[in-house]
DNA sequence: TGAATACGAACGTATGATCGTTTTTATAAA
DNA sequence: TTTATAAAAACGATCATACGTTCGTATTCA
């Protein structure tokens, strides 16, 4: 990819992004290095910097703008559903949809925590803190309602989100199964898993 | 008196996958370097090659290692036990105290297997698959004896496996829930999912 | 005393980041 | 439509340091 000096810095910055998820995804942050990124960007290593402040900003950019993304779809996607079951319904639909569609970023953004300086991975856990709670409140108000039988709200919540997270490492969207199968599937297991 | 093969070196390499699996869990492992290993271990680089063959055979290693004990204690745990609703119990059990006393091989067994070379990597994936066929087995005479009623039996091993294994990511064992407080919860979450 | 183990220097190459310079582009005045 | 100009973006050299691995030699110890 060719890039002529004074082109336009959004797009590039935007493939600066994409080629940092994949290479980030093949060899870890910490392992990759601002020279591959240049490269497959179709830069030198010190032009990068006229779009990053740094490395560690690039890898926080990414994870951040991955969190509130994801918050705002949920939000979106929960809107207007007042009735805890079909809420519940609905958080399981676009949870897998969602993530299915982003495997890069939701293994850099688990995988690579670590190496988010102190401060940035403080604002990333409370992000997903956050999103926690959206399937903690569904779980309450069904709880409360009457509707769901749930031994430990937030341990119910946790092992939810790691089936339909985990699930997404592992499907491959060409094979066997379809998407919307894959949905019913896991919206009985886990409503059983919940009602009462 | 013959000398004992590789007397001092039996706990030089045992010291080096310890620090092997700390320092490619805390950086990843194209990352690590192995001065770093080395220095963590006492050695100067160099002599790191008295006890490995490769960076990448020490990887290898680890992750091979972490497999084959994971399969065998899985049919330990196992063995003799004949009622498949038995079976899926003693499975749940099994698996979540096996993975929460060793979150560091769960991480690097699942997030480096793109380190792997792919002759490596094969090998793993059919130690993988084999142990996750033993939970197959189990649903399926469950679902034979009517015992269970199960929509798709890859999807759900795949589905029961992936919150059992990512609960343990997020697990803290000096935390507000005891470990067989955790059991007892999951238990009940799977065997709804998948009682008749 | 001989095998196991450790040392320490060396190989060529790659690292994140900086900086002064050059090129390109968008804008607006002429 | 042409031209002037400043901002944006890319270049390319440079810094000190680190990389995995090899190898000849020295040390340790049953």
């Amino acid at each position: 990819m060719t890039r002529t000096a004074g082109s336009s810095g959004k797009k590039t910055l935007a493939a600066i992004r994409e080629a940092g998820l994949d290479l980030i995804h093949e060899h870890g942050f910490e392992a990759m290095s601002l020279r591959q990124l240049a490269t497959r960007v179709g830069l030198q290593p010190g032009s990068l910097y006229n779009h990053i402040e740094t490395k560690q900003d690039l890898l926080f950019d990414l994870i951040h703008n991955h969190m509130v993304t994801l918050l705002a779809s949920a939000d979106d996607a929960l809107e207007g559903i007042s009735d805890p079951l079909d809420e519940l319904k609905a958080f399981i639909a676009f949870h897998l949809t969602y993530h299915i569609e982003r495997k890069r970023e939701v293994f850099i953004g688990s995988s690579e925590l670590r190496s988010l300086e102190p401060k940035n991975r403080k604002k990333i856990v409370a992000l997903r803190r956050t999103y926690e709670d959206r399937l903690c409140g569904i779980l309450e108000r069904g709880a409360a309602k009457r509707l769901f039988k749930i031994e430990d709200i937030a341990v119910s919540a946790y092992a939810i989100l790691a089936m339909l997270t985990g699930i997404c490492t592992w499907y491959d969207a060409k094979g066997r199964i379809d998407r919307k199968t894959l949905i019913d599937i896991h919206t009985r297991l886990v409503l059983q898993g919940v009602l009462k």
